[in-house]
This record gives structure tokens, sequence and C-alpha cells, in this order.
DNA sequence: ACTGTAAATGATAATCATTATCATTTAATA
DNA sequence: TATTAAATGATAATGATTATCATTTACAGT
């Protein structure tokens, strides 16, 4: 069933497409359960399982993203464009801001009050890349 | 036991300051089992809940930061100094970088194949900031 | 120094998120 | 349409973290 969404080197699902669909058309950072419970509302018989593999092929493949809050549970976000999250330490909250230049002034004039920030960079290190030999 | 390392609220303890010491001793970033198994050589009979809840102060009072990686264990750093961590994605290694200006272009010229970049801000967000009433 | 008290501990059970397993179903290709 | 490997749903298993609780301990006030 090619509909122009097919993701590479997987077979279609309508599960996947489902979760995929709902997170795309969502700002709000759900976590699994939150993303379960939305995606029953179409599918009622899907499973938690998964649900689970699915979100980790579509990160796997780079259309979604992951946030781990202190509430020890993944949160996903289908908005893979570059921006920034700010992620309340007191009720979970998480924002985006998607400005690049003067971003802590922006955010503190925002109302929020910046604490810590962390870059992380993800991708392969020295090692790695060798082994895969590219 | 007044030793000039108290830590504001938290009354001394020797558990504490052994898993604090131990972690401004390294720069691996462990988890909390290489933590515990690390102690242990110090503390032979400490808990791994007596583990878990003094981190989890000593992240509270800002002495250590998080870092959450694919391999669903929180990982420790006790170096809360500005800098960026690189996670490789095939292996789990995690590498600190302490430049601030031109960052991808060294961190590619050292090697690193990089994939993608997570910038997370933590703070307060206007409503809890108002909560707090400051 | 001695005492009272709340914080901290260690052991263990409980919980919560995530992953593995497996029989069944299904998309995609010939 | 028949074949086949990928995907599914149910459920068990695992792994990480948290809660509970009786005991110990730091340390403030006497």
């Amino acid at each position: 069933m090619s509909n122009g969404n097919e993701i590479k080197g997987l077979r279609y699902s309508e599960q996947r497409q489902v979760i995929y669909d709902m997170l795309k058309a969502t700002k709000s950072h759900p976590n699994v359960d939150e993303i379960y419970e939305e995606v029953r509302k179409t599918l009622p018989d899907i499973g938690v399982a998964t649900v689970y593999r699915n979100l980790k092929q579509l990160v796997e493949a780079g259309l979604v993203t992951t946030l781990e809050t202190k509430k020890s549970s993944i949160h996903y976000d289908a908005d893979v464009s570059e921006h920034i999250h700010f992620i309340c330490e007191d009720c979970g909250r998480i924002d985006d801001f998607f400005l690049e230049s003067g971003l802590k002034q922006k955010v503190e004039d925002s109302g929020y009050e910046l604490k810590r920030e962390k870059l992380i960079l993800y991708g392969l290190c020295p090692d790695c890349r060798k082994k895969k030999g590219n």
C-alpha cells in the first residue's frame, strides 16, 4: 500500500502511519502512554509493544526525536527541525524556542527562569566510524 | 562532622561524600551500576538505594549533572562547568568538548561524525515561577 | 559529654518503563 | 493468488528506579 510516506527499509503499516501522523499533528511532546491513548482512538486494538516498536523505528529513521525529562519517561517530537526545548523542572512542561541569536535573553524575556542548559551532540565516535568503514 | 563540604540543607553523610568524591575524580560519565561498584571499594556495605538517593540529591543541589543516552540508564558527571557531550550512537561512549566557537567544525575535524545535536534548557516556566513567587 | 530528634542508611519489596518472545496476521512481490 | 519476511498483539521478562521500614547516625540543644 504505497502512499508516498514510505520509510526507508520498512514495510508500510497502518499502525506506524497513525502514530507518525498523530505526532506530526501535535506540539505537545507526548510520552508513550499519551501516544498510546491518543492512537487508540483511531486503532482501538493496537498493543503497547507496537507503539514502542514503531516509535523506536521512527526515531532511528530520523523522523522523530526524543526528549528525556526528569519524569523518567521519554517524550517524542515529530518536529525534527532545528529548535530548542525548554523543560520546566517543576511541572515538566516542555516548550519550544525557534530562535538562534540572543537565545537566553529571549527565553528570560518570555518569563522563564533559565537554570541550566545542555547541549548534546549525537553521531559516531572516531572508532565506530572506522568500524563502519566510511 | 563538618569538613567544609556541606551541601545546603543536607546533613553530612560519609556515603554521599564518597559518591561525590568518586564522581569528581573521574571523567568517565559512569551510570549508577558503575558508580555503585566503584563506591563499594571504599564502602563495601553501601546499598543501591543509598546510591540512587544521594545521586538525586547531588543533582538537585546542582553539584552533578546527568546525561541520558540511548542505553536507558542515566549517566552522571560531576563536572558542571559549561561543556558539551558527544554521545556515540553506536557504542554509547561519551566524550567531552569544551570549545564554544566553531564547535561543529572542531568535532568533525577530530574524526567524529555529527548526526544530530540537541540543546535543552532547564529551569522554571513562567507559571511555576509565579507559583514560587520570585 | 549526653540526649532527643529528624535525617540517612541498608535491605527488600514494589513499581514503572521498556524489551523479548511467539504465534498469528499482513504487505509486498513474484 | 501464493509466498515470505516484516509487523502485529498479547504477555512474560527484564531492568531501572522508587517506596517502605526498622535501624543507625549526625548534630543541635542542653
